[in-house]
DNA sequence: CTCCAGGACACTT
DNA sequence: AAGTGTCATGGA
């Protein structure tokens, strides 16, 4: 067992902030939080005194070690500061305050074939049944895991590998989608393609590669449009320039910054537009960054809403 | 029985 | 291109 202090940030709200379907409680006393990070068991234990640890099984997480895991999956490495330009604070001094409590949640940098199916899995649904879908996918799909823990068996679910979601049939899979036979044949579709290499997930990755180009080639995939692609983008890519519009975030560039109408459709040349508009509150290098803290602070604050 | 939930897509102008 | 209905499903 490793153990690593976290610090700096807002652990919590971070993991459940609903950009990650894979972090859930042990107990519900909620001492426990686990997630499953390159098939690596991490567990984060929560001591009144003491606060957060991250606890892994090896020495190594994801081919880091463990500060250097730790600094690249929580985005520690970018700049708080720079995510709300000193125009922002100016402008809209309530907003600023409102956010406050809000400003340690990070970005995770997630693995990319698995935000890619997760989101799949997020259209048109709550978050409750959104984090059931994944669950089931990696019980069905995904390989088991039996640890000892406080001297009790305790068993969870790497996420499924994109060969083994490319050789599901698909009335077993729909098990796992809500019965959605079209997202279920989506999810294949798209993991054979991952599998054929005709999606290199990786070389999307290059930083030097053109937004429009990566949003074009995800959106070629069946059940996957431009808000689906940008959060896999910004999630799983780790571009933080990319920024999902989804009706909350439609809501708070509304009534907080009077762009666009709510009542409005979302139509391409809308969704757009609303993007170019938050690029010009913002950091435009770090719009999905900021945009993930108000989107999370709306759901929270306002909208009363909980992802878990 | 309605209505909603982090959209996507086919189908007309 | 751009705008407008339709779709699919479990849960509250």
């Amino acid at each position: 067992m490793h153990k690593k202090p976290l610090t700096g940030f807002d652990i919590h709200n971070t993991l459940f902030s609903g950009q990650s379907f894979r972090w859930n409680h042990i107990d519900r006393s909620n001492k426990f939080t686990y997630g499953i990070i390159e098939h690596d068991l991490l567990l984060i234990e929560h001591k009144k005194n003491s606060g957060y640890t991250l606890v892994t099984t090896n020495k190594t997480v994801g081919g880091k070690n463990i500060d250097d895991f730790v600094q690249h999956y929580f985005s520690l490495d970018t700049d708080v500061d720079a995510l709300f330009p000193r125009e922002f604070k100016a402008r809209f001094p309530e907003i600023w305050t409102l956010i406050q409590p809000y400003l340690g949640v990070k970005i995770l940098r997630q693995d990319a074939f698995e935000t890619l199916i997760t989101f799949m899995c997020a259209q048109g649904l709550g978050m409750q049944v959104i984090r059931k879908q994944v669950t089931y996918l990696a019980r069905e799909f995904g390989k088991k895991h039996t640890v000892i823990m406080n001297n009790k068996p305790f068993i969870y679910y790497s996420f499924p590998s994109p060969e083994s979601l490319a050789a599901a049939n698909p009335e077993s899979l729909g098990l796992c989608t809500n019965n959605n036979c079209i997202r279920a044949n989506n999810i294949i579709t798209a993991a054979r393609s991952i599998v054929s290499g005709r999606l290199d997930l990786e070389a999307l990755k290059d930083p030097h590669m053109p937004l429009e180009h990566i949003r074009k080639t995800l959106c070629a995939l069946l059940g996957i449009g431009p808000k689906i692609a940008d959060c896999i983008i910004l999630f799983g890519l780790h571009r933080f320039s990319a920024f999902p519009i989804d009706t909350h975030v439609r809501q708070y560039l509304a009534v907080w910054f009077s762009v666009g109408d709510v009542l409005q459709s979302l139509t391409q040349k809308h969704y757009l537009f609303l993007q170019e508009q938050a690029a010009g509150l913002l950091n435009p290098e770090l719009a999905g960054f900021a945009g993930h803290i108000l989107f999370h602070c709306w759901r929270k604050k306002v909208k009363q809403l909980y992802s878990y």
